[in-house]
DNA sequence: TTATTTGCAAAGAATTTGCAGCAGT
DNA sequence: ACTGCTGCAAATTCTTTGCAAATAA
C-alpha cells in the first residue's frame, strides 16, 4: 500500500513534506533519528523544518509505519521496519543494526510473571560493532 | 559489602550525600528517577540538589550499585536490583516492576546474529497492570 | 471553502556542566 | 593540604507547542 493512500486512510493530509520523509526513512537502515532525517532532507527540501520531522515521525509512529526504538543512547531512533525484532547498538560508533528474535515467548513470560496484559516488547543489546573491534 | 566501602574501593568518596541518595535507593521497589529520588530525600536533606542526585546516581551506575533502565517513556530509572532481569511498564500508572528473566541465551543470539562484543541487554516491556485493567 | 498542515520561534522537560566554596582522606 | 565533591545557576539536548500563513481536500 502506498504512503499517500495510508495517510488518507488515517485521515491525514499527503503533503509533499510527508512524502520527503517518508522517501528519507524508507529501507533506509540507519536507523536515523529525527535530527539525522532533517540533514538528509536538507539539500532537495530546504525549507523543511525539524519541527514537521517530529510531527511528522509522530503520525508515521501512530499510524504503524515506522517503529520507534528505544535503545539509542540519546535521542529517538525510527525504523521503517515495523515487524518484531530486536535492535543492537554499538558504543563506539553508535550504529544500530536489527537483530532477528522471537518474542511471542517472551511476551508470554512476562505476562504469566507479571500479570499484565503486555501490548509491547522492547529488546535491545550494546556491544562493540567489527568494525570497530578491529579498529582497537 | 557496604556501600561506603564501594565507593572508596573505586575511589570514590564517601559523603553523607551518597549515602543519603544509596538509603533512598537501596531495596526501593518503586524503580525511581533522579527527580522521585530528589524529592524522597528532600524532607530530611533539603540541602541536597537535583544535580548532585544525578552524578550520585551516575557514579552508581558505573560501579554497578544500580542499574539503568531505559524503559521508561520520560526519564532514566534506576534499579538497584543489578542481576540481569527484564521490566514491564504499565501504560496507565506508569508503575513498572521487575520480571525474571534468562538473558544469556538472547544474548549469544545477537552476538551470533550481528558479529558484535554484546555488552548489555536490556528487555523491556509495557503493558496494563491488574490494578488498572480492574479500574476500567 | 475549510480544516489541516507548515515553519518559525519560543517553551518545555531532562540532563549536564562550570565554578567557587566546602569537605573527605 | 590536596583532591574531589557540592550546590547553584546557566547551558545543552531533545522534543513539543502556539500561532499565523499556506495548502490539500
Amino acid at each position: 500500500m502506498e504512503i499517500a493512500e495510508v495517510l488518507r486512510k488515517n485521515g491525514y493530509k499527503v503533503t509533499p513534506q510527508r512524502l520527503a520523509v517518508y522517501e528519507a526513512i524508507n529501507h533506509n537502515p540507519t536507523h536515523p533519528n529525527a535530527e539525522a532525517i532533517y540533514k538528509i532532507l536538507q539539500p532537495n527540501y530546504p525549507s523543511m523544518s525539524l519541527a514537521t520531522v517530529y510531527k511528522t515521525m509522530e503520525i508515521f509512529a501512530k499510524i504503524g509505519v515506522v517503529q520507534v526504538l528505544q535503545c539509542a543512547e540519546d535521542a529517538h531512533r525510527y525504523d521503517y521496519n515495523t515487524t518484531p525484532h530486536a535492535h543492537i547498538r554499538c558504543e563506539k560508533c553508535n550504529r544500530v543494526i536489527d537483530i532477528d528474535m522471537d518474542q511471542e515467548g517472551l511476551r508470554q513470560q512476562a505476562a504469566e510473571q507479571s500479570g499484565f496484559v503486555v501490548n509491547g516488547v522492547s529488546i535491545s543489546f550494546v556491544g562493540i560493532c567489527p568494525e570497530c573491534r578491529e579498529k582497537s
